[in-house]
DNA sequence: AAGAAGATTCGCT
DNA sequence: GCGAATCTTCTTA
């Protein structure tokens, strides 16, 4: 959920990637810096990086304080405030509003300034249970990682059309 | 001090 | 399919 200047905005989180400790493809794997360091709060904390020059992604952190661990937002369903999405990312269908890590960032407007909330707690960018039925859930590797390629901690809603990745993969 | 690679996306071929 | 855009961090000299 985002509640900032535009209203709220809510997308389903339908697939995710884990970053585990002892992952070498973790951004935490070599100990805590001045960009990675929400990833070492305590877990529910955002952390937010910005790849490539150009995109930023969202993580929740997922272990205890110390730790350095977290699960990356890599696609989601728009349910809320579409309108201002659609502002936030000119051009894209609704299928392709949220539907990969820097393009989801985009749609809710995170960025940087975001980095390190608790989003456990009220506030611009906090977590809601989801609802309705449990939908079937599938893994594959994880998307563009090259450590530790073989580790199959992306987790994805099957039937979801708002879910990235190439066909083959999404079993 | 300089260079390469990276949890990406878009536009053009 | 391939290259560009272009920031941060890590590696190597």
């Amino acid at each position: 959920m985002r509640d900032d200047a535009a209203g709220r905005r809510a997308v389903r989180i339908v697939e995710t990637e884990a970053y585990v400790p002892g992952d070498a493809a973790a951004h935490s794997y070599r100990g805590e810096t001045p960009r990675n360091r929400s990833l070492f709060l305590s877990r529910g904390h955002a952390y937010v990086y910005f790849i490539y020059g150009t995109w930023f992604c969202l993580n929740v952190s997922a272990e205890a304080t110390g730790v350095g661990a977290g699960v990356l937002f890599r696609a989601g369903e728009p349910l809320a405030g579409i309108p201002a999405m659609e502002r936030r990312r000119r051009g894209a269908t609704l299928r392709d509003l949220a539907r990969g890590p820097g393009r989801l960032a985009e749609a809710l407007d995170v960025t940087r300034a975001e980095d390190g909330l608790d989003m456990c707690a009220a506030g611009p960018l906090w977590l809601a249970a989801p609802h309705g039925a449990a939908p079937r859930i599938g893994k594959s590797v994880r998307i563009g990682v090259t450590q530790e390629a073989h580790r199959l901690l992306r987790f994805y809603e099957r039937d979801s059309p708002f879910v990235s990745g190439p066909r083959r993969i999404n079993l």
